[in-house]
RNA sequence: GCUCCCAUCGACUAGUGGUUAGGUCGCCACCCUUUCACGGUGGUAGCACGGGUUCGAAUCCCGUUGGGAGUACCA
């Protein structure tokens, strides 16, 4: 049985390269009927940032996307949050001491900081040398036992042989090999008492029986000390996968300078959650070339990591708008006019019939990237027009026009109303044009203006229909040519 | 600097020794048309470079170059 976790640290909001890495967990325990875990590795007290870990359930919900185990579900391998489980890790910690994998250091913030100035100025790779640093080595250990009983700071590090290999294994990427010399012995348990992501990460992945690691490239350079971790606890590895990171549009990795980052600025911006998870998705994994649109049940049938690319893939928001759009294009009417007024609610049109919201997404959904377009995009379905086009005034509000609207506002006014409909309206005015012998683009252009304002909108008649027979017509007899 | 990873149109990608190198976004043109879109049709544009291996390389090997990640008592 397969498991995989999802490990985020509640650092701030949700970012969509988690997401990624998130959705491609749940593909895979999906796609192999497994389990997927949500993990909150909370070890940082002072990168803590509050609400976080709400914001990561929030857009998880947001998204679809559901763990089986958690700290917002429970689950038989809990406590899911690491700051819980401090325990845990000493105790594992210790084992590892007992064994001679681990060692006590003593250093300070600024002889470790003295060392690498050092290191950096013989041109050395940084590293924590063992042999001249203050640990259980150097000071013997009575003098270990000493400080610790005395209340000095302390931390364990991880003990790694200086000669020798380790080699490394990847689903996506394949075997490597580092030279155990430029392996740090990273520290594994802090002077504060909390873990480092190396120590709690693996023994967590351990005990929660997960046999899929699936996350992002950044970890593929520490993968060697997890293997040598794994071994020094003598448990079974499980597979790794690295994923490829997310970029920017200068080629690196995905940061707040390139943009809209977090699942939560596409959400207030108007995108459909369906539409950010298919384009997240097609980022480093493709099932087939000859398509592009895929509901999440779809992905999870087609998920392998075999197919997961090894390259870096640009973050790039104009396929996104595609994608919206063609999502705005084919999700159920009364579904969007839901998500559409709160929107219209912040814009400053409140008290927008449900009805009403739907029509007019209905008529404009093919000309928006997104639902936050609609308050701009067609203010004047929801009130007086705003602002006039004065270009497309001036080229179409010529001397006679005036008169042509007025007319025509008196035939649409002995329609009934049973008779405001797209042919009826159009018939009115194609057959005005013919008695005129004008081509139907001269009427409609100034129809447009008067009801409008603007050179770019729905099909007239259309248009027309959902503002209604009256507002229709008074605004055609209100309008009095561009402002001048 | 050091370690590791990566390399097909501007972007996302298909391709696993023999293809006119395919699809999607974007861009351009045309069609549709009351505008803008949608839709349809066509077009633009790519295997980083150099060596091998092979009858034959985008595909395999080596090197170069380029890019990225990591290099914390952060994850």
């Amino acid at each position: 049985m397969v498991r995989v976790r999802f490990a985020p640290s509640p650092t701030g909001m949700l970012h969509v390269g988690s997401l990624r890495s998130g959705l491609y967990n749940y593909l895979f325990a999906r796609h192999l009927g497994g389990t997927c875990i949500l993990r909150i590795e909370d070890t940082d007290q002072t990168r803590y940032v509050e609400g976080a870990e709400q914001n990561i359930f929030e857009m998880f919900r947001w998204t679809g996307i559901e763990f089986d185990e958690g700290p917002h579900v429970g689950g038989p391998h809990g406590p899911y949050r690491q700051s819980e489980r401090t325990d845990i890790y000493r105790v594992h910690a210790q084992m590892l001491l007992d064994r001679g994998t681990a060692y006590y250091a003593f250093d300070t913030a600024e002889e470790l900081d003295r060392m690498r100035e050092r290191q950096k100025a013989a041109g050395v790779a940084p590293k924590y040398d063992r042999t001249s640093m203050r640990n259980q080595f150097t000071l013997g250990e009575e003098e270990t036992r000493r400080l610790i009983d005395s209340g000095t700071p302390w931390t364990i590090r991880l003990f790694v042989p200086l000669t020798g290999e380790t080699r490394t294994s990847d689903l996506v990427r394949g075997e490597s090999v580092f030279p155990n010399k430029t392996i740090d012995d990273q520290i594994l348990l802090k002077s504060d008492g909390y873990p480092t992501y190396h120590l709690a990460n693996i023994v967590d992945d351990h005990l929660m029986e997960i046999t899929h690691v699936i996350r992002g490239e950044e970890w593929l350079p520490s993968l060697p000390k997890h293997v040598i971790l794994y071994d020094a606890f003598g448990w079974e590895k499980p597979q790794f996968a690295h994923l490829p990171l997310l970029l920017g549009p200068t080629r690196k990795k995905l940061s707040k300078r390139d943009g809209d980052v977090s699942v939560a600025e596409y959400l207030q911006k108007g995108y459909l959650p369906e539409a950010l998870v298919n384009f997240v998705a097609l980022l480093g994994w493709n099932p087939t070339a000859d398509r592009e649109i895929f509901t999440v049940e779809e992905m999870i049938a087609m998920f392998e990591l075999e197919k997961v690319n090894k390259a870096g893939a640009i973050f790039d928001l104009e396929k996104l708008n595609w994608m919206n759009g063609m999502y705005l294009r084919q999700m159920p009417i009364e579904r969007l006019a839901g998500d559409v007024l709160p929107i219209l609610a912040r814009a400053g049109f409140g008290n927008v019939e449900m009805i009403y919201a739907e029509a007019v997404v209905d008529l404009i959904k093919e000309r928006i990237t997104t639902l936050n377009d609609i308050p701009t995009f067609a203010d004047y379905m929801f009130g007086p027009i705003r602002c006039i086009d004065f270009a497309y005034a001036q080229k179409h509000w010529k001397a006679g026009t005036q008169e042509q609207v007025a007319e025509m506002a008196g035939r649409f006014a002995r329609l009934n109303p049973a008779e405001w409909t797209v042919s009826m309206i159009e018939g009115v005015v194609r057959g005005y044009a013919e008695e005129l012998g004008l081509s139907a683009g001269k009427l409609i252009h100034p129809l447009r203006l008067a009801i409008t304002g603007r050179q770019v909108g729905a099909g007239m008649f259309e248009t027309m229909v959902v503002l209604g027979q009256g507002t229709s017509i008074t605004r055609l007899r209100e309008f009095t040519g561009p402002a001048v």
